[in-house]
This record gives C-alpha cells, structure tokens and sequence, in this order.
DNA sequence: GCTGCCGGGGT
DNA sequence: ACCCCGGCAGC
C-alpha cells in the first residue's frame, strides 16, 4: 500500500508514475488507500482501486485543474458516467478527505471537518484552491488527474484486463506489495510484442531480443533508453502452468490494455505510443495480409462496454476500426 | 446474438 | 471533416 509521503506542503505520491515504465501498461488500477467510509461504489470493484478517483479528488474540490498535457485518452479510463449524485457527494468527501490527507500534515487531523472557516482556515482554502498536492508538481502527481473528458468518474471502470487476470494483473504492472513466490515459480521475462510472445529466462536477454527482433536495434549496444521495457513482462510462472500464463496474456495484452497514449513517456524519450507497422516489418510477419482474418482483439467496445460508449476511440465510436486496439 | 467495421448518408 | 448508423460477415 502506498501512501503519500508529506514532503513540506507537498505530497509525493509514489504509485503513480510508475517508476518502472510499464510493459503493458494495463488500465493500471493503483492501489490507494482508501479512508475507510469512502465508498468504493464500484459493485464488484477491486478493492483499493480508485485511481481515478484520484484524479477526481485531487480536481474536485479544486475546480480548475488545467487540462492535462497528454494523455488525450483516458487511459485507465475508468471513468463510469453513471454516476448517482449521491455516490457523486460522497466522492466529493472522499476527495476533500483524500485532498486533506495529502495536501497538509497540519489538517491530518481533521480530515472530516467541514469546510467551516477556521483559524486554520487558510489550510482548507490553500487545499483545494491550489490542490497543492497535485499541481505543485504538475509533472508527476499531474499524472493522476486525467481523464479530461470524464466530468463524472466512478470508480468502476471495468478495467478489462484485469478482471480477466485475476492473478495476472498482479506481476503485470508490479505489484507493490512483497511479492511472493512460489517455490516451484520461476521468473520469466516474456515479450509483449504482439504476436511474438517469446519467452525468455533473463530480462536482459529479453531486452536484447526486443532489441533486436522488435525495435531494430543492435544487440550489442549497452546503451538501452529503456523503451524495451515497454514490451515485456516479468512473469512468475509456474513452470507447468507457464504455457497456461502466457496464452492467457498472449494475443491482445500489448494493444488492448494501452490505450493510445502512455503517461510518463517524459523519461522514456520518444516511445511509439503502440507498436506500430514497423515492428511488423522487422518481424516479417505479413502486414495487411489478403484477407484479414477478423481482429482477434478486443476492440474498444468489448473492453470498455456499451456503457461506456465514451471512452472508446473515435473511430469505435463511428463504427469503424479501431485506431485504439490494432489488430 | 454479439462484435467489428464497411459503406453510405447527414451535418 | 466530422459524425452517425444500416447492414453485413465472422464468431
């Protein structure tokens, strides 16, 4: 569990830009801690997970949060619509409370105090006014308030991929927590590039390899900007079940979990947001094959839902193909 | 029946 | 250009 570390008045909130840059950026749900009494009224949600209820409580009280640079699509896009005004106020406490809690050590204390002017009044106003812990560091916590488009966020988002991998999830973006290993598990490095889905013991072998084979660079350079950590995963296997692991991540988790744009790509340099028709060609596997066989991915609107018709992709939106989950 | 998306139409 | 949707084919 991550919390926010109080640095002065400003809150550094550690899960959010990951430090490592995700191989498959999942609609990575971070676990937050939750002040107990705020509802997570995602029915069935995964407990703890509220990332975008993040951005929400950091924007909510604040109001004006200045559009957020990148990420044009919500990535996590979690954001339900229906939202009942109910859930709508309670999120707002759980904003004020989550905002206080990060915001100031001095309102730790009262993190359900009304807004009433006190003395200290100034702490509530500075709070919410300048969501200090979120603008002050416009480049990192920022991170956590996308979803421009969503005025209105549940918690729910369906987050395909992870309740399609209960446990994949897990190893997927790294959990936090103490990882537990089975003594019959073994680390695998498996490449996300889609349609490959090599498999490799050593993540520097796996490195190379996406290298190599994918990004069309030289093996032997050490010099690495990291940009092959996009494409692979490090798996705890079992080793019997290692086949069942992987094709349960094969096909889609390189596209259909990343939605166009990925946060952090500051540290990273100029990563192609998915991978692209190069890779392709690098491969030699056959783009724009005679027939195509019916994308096998899932398209926006199986993964978001009719519900959530407005996060899908444009082009989904229009019923044409997807641009989002490219075959 | 659901899904992806082509083709065509409206603005 | 943008947006919507009928309708078809694959599953």
């Amino acid at each position: 569990m991550q919390v926010p570390v109080p640095m002065g008045t400003e809150v550094i909130w550690l899960p959010v830009p990951l430090p490592v840059p995700l191989p498959v950026p999942l609609p990575v749900p971070l676990p937050v801690p939750l002040p107990s009494g705020v509802p997570s009224q995602a029915a069935g949600m995964m407990p703890g997970i509220i990332s975008p209820n993040i951005s929400e409580c950091c924007r909510a009280p604040m109001g004006a949060f200045g559009p957020r640079p990148s990420s044009p699509q919500p990535l996590f896009a979690l954001a339900g619509r229906k939202l009942s005004g109910k859930a709508g106020i309670d999120e707002v406490m759980a904003a004020a409370v989550l905002t206080s809690l990060s915001t100031s050590p001095l309102v730790l204390g009262h993190p359900r105090a009304a807004p009433a002017p006190e003395p200290g009044g100034e702490v509530w106003k500075e709070a919410p006014a300048m969501s200090s812990s979120c603008s002050s560091s416009s480049n990192t916590s920022g991170d956590w308030s996308w979803d421009p488009a969503s005025d209105r966020s549940t918690p729910s988002m369906p987050s395909p991929p992870l309740s399609s991998h209960p446990d994949g999830a897990h190893f997927v973006f790294g959990e936090p927590g103490p990882r537990k290993r089975k003594n019959s598990t073994k680390v695998m490095f498996k490449c996300l590039w889609k349609s490959c889905g090599k498999v490799l013991s050593s993540s520097s072998g796996m490195q190379k390899h996406i290298r190599t084979a994918h990004l069309g660079r030289k093996p032997d350079l050490e010099q690495s900007d990291g940009e092959e950590d996009f494409y692979y995963t490090e798996l705890d296997v079992d080793v019997e079940s290692l086949t069942d692991g992987l094709s349960s991540l094969t096909p889609v988790s390189p596209t259909s979990s990343v939605p166009p744009a990925f946060p952090g790509p500051e540290a990273q340099g100029p990563v192609p947001p998915l991978p692209l028709p190069s890779p392709d060609l690098a491969l030699g596997s056959p783009r724009s094959p005679p027939q195509r066989p019916r994308g096998e991915a899932k398209k926006c609107r199986k993964v978001y839902g009719m519900e959530n018709r407005e996060l899908w992709c444009t082009a989904c939106r229009w019923k044409k193909a997807c641009q989002r989950f490219l075959d």
